[in-house]
DNA sequence: TGAATATTTGAACAACTATTCAAGTATATT
DNA sequence: AATATACTTGAATAGTTGTTCAAATATTCA
């Protein structure tokens, strides 16, 4: 018997169409979230968000970060090995840089928006 | 004695002064990571995707990312105490939406750059 | 009321992740 | 060569997270 639902629920089915044509591939999904994954640490956003004001070495990124000379090495290691950031040895330093200026954007956007947020 | 590197260090503690006072505040840092840390799950990812593209009840969604309804139902919930997506009763339904939209703009953001990427 | 459908929830378990500590490598200085 | 500084690495541990399964709740319909 036709409900008051019936027409929402045919938009709900066409949606669930549009949205299954246009779904993330495998790959392209587990690149987005790893991504995400990445930024997801306090520590690791912080690293992230300190290289956007420059090139630092291990030493100076634990000050302005926190913790541990060899917990920021582990993080640096994993935004390294994906590409978010690139590393150069000065003699006895390594200089830490931004290799992927898409992630700065991204999170740009996500701090300005919570800049945004009223509550 | 001074060496090749005494200026490129130099530079280095400019910019760890400057990063230190533009760092995160703790709980900017939690409210920016915890959103990156909800998209970083492909399931809850590809259910924020699908709802880009309109509302739509459980059963659909559960058609459309793949799993069990369980497991989305779980995944539904972190999304929605965390403000990103709402809940709206339809009969004996669930209407699904998005409900933060600068959530949206930053996923797409992440998808549009992935593909600019030419690996 | 009772059966059917849609969704949620809690507990348990396996998999993953961040940190710590100790030991290792690399470079510079004497 | 020996020492000091800067950083990395591996293993262990504790905490977190996603999924599953079974049971519970909510709504509709006969």
């Amino acid at each position: 018997m036709a409900n008051i639902d019936c027409e929402r629920l045919a938009e709900h089915s066409a949606t669930a169409k549009r949205a299954k044509e246009g779904i993330l591939s495998g790959t392209d999904l587990a690149r987005v979230c790893r991504i995400f994954q990445l930024l997801s640490d306090p520590g690791r956003l912080n690293i992230v968000y300190a290289l956007m004001k420059g090139e630092m070495c291990v030493h100076h990124l634990t000050e302005v970060c926190g913790g541990t000379v060899s917990a920021v090495s582990h993080q640096l290691r994993l935004l390294r090995e994906n590409g978010i950031i690139k590393a150069k040895r000065i003699g006895q330093h390594m200089e830490y840089s931004i290799a992927d200026e898409h992630v700065c954007e991204i999170v740009a956007l996500a701090v300005k928006h919570l800049e945004c947020e009223v509550d």
